[in-house]
Formats: C-alpha cells, sequence, structure tokens
DNA sequence: CCCTTTACTTATCAAATGACAAGTAAAGGG
DNA sequence: CCCTTTACTTGTCATTTGATAAGTAAAGGG
C-alpha cells in the first residue's frame, strides 16, 4: 500500500480532531484557569492517580513548571497531593472535591456537543464509528 | 447504543491523538519557532492560500496577534502575503519557499517516524486503518 | 554511614502569548 | 458621495509560559 498516501491521511485526519476539540473544549474551562492549568486538570481526570514526573513528561513540561502550576491549583483547592507511602519521594497526584466536581462538569458540556455531534448517525454507524476508534487506538495511536 | 460509553472512547480516543502527535512532532521545529509560529506554518502548509482573518479563526487567536505572528513569520522570510485582486483588503498568505523548504523537512521527518510506527502492520491492517481514518473523519471530525 | 540518584520545590528571569485601544484603507450600500 | 462595515495593522500592557540555578528530603547501593 502506497504509506505517502496513507501518511496524508494521517496529517488531515490528526488535524482535523485537534480543530475539532479545540471546537469542543472551547469556553468549557473556568475564567480562573489558565489553558495549561485546564490541559493539567484534563489529564489528572482521566489518569489519576498520576505523580508529578509523569504529568511533566506527558505535558512536556519542565518539573520546575509542573511543580509550579500544581501548587497554583492546590491553592485553588481544584486538586490534591500526597505522598507515596511506600516511596515518600514521590506525590500521587488527584482532583479534589471541588476539582471533581469542575471537570464533571466540562466534559458534561463536551460530552453534549458529541452527542449533538453524532446524533443523526444511525445505529448502524455508531457501531462502525465505535469500531473504528478502537482499530485506530490500537493499531496507530497507541 | 450507549452514548456515554461512545463518548469515553472518543476522549480517550482524542487524548492519544494528542499525545502522538504531540510526541512525533517534538523536535521537528526549528529553534528559530515558537511553538504558536510552527502551529501557523502548518497551517498555512496544510491549508493554503489562506486569509489572515481564516488563520485567525482557526487558530483561535485575536486579529492583531495573529497579524503579529505573521509579520514576524514574514520577516523571517517564511511566508508571504498578497493581497486579493478582487479585493484589496484580503490579504492571501502562502509559504514562501523557504517555507516550503522547512515545512517539507519537518513532514518527512514526522512521517519517517509515522512509517516506522506502522511498520509492523500487515496489508490487510493498513486497509483497515485507512477505512477507519476515512470514516471518522467523514462521521465525527468533519 | 556515606555517596549518588531520584522526586520534587523555590526563586528568578526572559520570552511568548493574550487582550485591548486606536488606527488605516478598501468595499459596499444608500 | 457619505456612511458603515470589513480586513487588517500598530502599539502597548499584563499575564502566562519556559528555562535555569540552586536547593531539600527520601531512597538505595556499596
Amino acid at each position: 500500500m502506497d504509506k505517502n498516501a496513507l501518511f496524508k491521511k494521517f496529517v488531515a485526519f490528526s488535524s482535523a480532531v485537534h480543530q475539532l476539540t479545540n471546537e469542543m473544549t472551547k469556553d468549557v474551562k473556568s475564567e480562573a484557569l489558565t489553558p495549561v492549568q485546564y490541559k493539567i486538570l484534563e489529564y489528572i481526570a482521566i489518569s489519576q492517580p498520576v505523580t508529578l514526573s509523569e504529568i511533566s513528561e506527558c505535558m512536556h513540561m519542565s518539573m520546575p513548571n509542573t511543580s509550579r502550576e500544581l501548587r497554583k491549583l492546590s491553592e485553588k483547592q481544584l486538586c490534591e497531593k500526597a505522598a507515596d507511602i511506600e516511596d515518600r519521594r514521590k506525590q500521587f497526584v488527584r482532583l479534589s472535591m471541588q476539582g471533581e466536581a469542575m471537570m464533571s462538569e466540562a466534559f458534561q458540556r463536551i460530552e453534549s456537543r458529541f452527542v449533538d455531534r453524532i446524533n443523526n448517525a444511525s445505529e448502524e454507524d455508531l457501531k462502525e464509528i465505535e469500531h473504528a476508534l478502537d482499530l485506530l487506538h490500537r493499531k496507530v495511536f497507541y
């Protein structure tokens, strides 16, 4: 198969994913958060509990900057740090109750936009979409 | 079908796409560019010719800021503006020769990472991947 | 115990980005 | 022609983000 053609589809597709997710997450974040802070909360929400190092690596930001942003989020009472019992150098980060509430509200708004978008799809379509999501997640975006 | 479950897959998938594309585009941009400038060039490369307003809308940045970044890119000789003949208020933006060269090098590095990634996929897999990309692009990420 | 490594923190500085006010010049409608 | 709108520019300022140096405290190996 022509891998260059497939690459072009991959690029166009990835670009479409970025545009759509930008669109859908627009205006869902509280005014009190900077973009980076929202991204971090989103990551914590999906992957908690996570360590600072994991956040740092995944967000491509340095440990000092990660530490600073996390301190700000803690000060805003949106997340909590707790030292690992096994290795007390590690800090496990989780959303606080307030953080959970905020993120669950954000996700609900995103979900309703998502549901609007697939509303006109048939049951058949939905099956295909689910299958395609699974397949690409396994074979390309793992 | 359970749309909430589908939404969760959508979130996990989108997050995986973001992580992978971050990973693959890491270190491909020239030192001389800021992240935003690289993103703009990428967008121009894929969609040229584009107007300033289109860039502004798609990148979610204000016209003044878009104008400023575009001036910087022009000064770096990476893109060129030309007034529309029909409507001389509009500026069509394209990559310059240097800009094309830079972006084509960047895309080649991304492509080789992409090819590495799908190298172990069978001909059958590739067909499925292509089909899934097309399907999701049409039905979800349009 | 000491030494090194790991995980994270604090402080500081420069650069990038975002937001806004005020402008120009062309288009288009009455 | 005038007035309004559109597309873009210029200038300025505050905030966010990135980068780096220098720390602390726990873990772990010899």
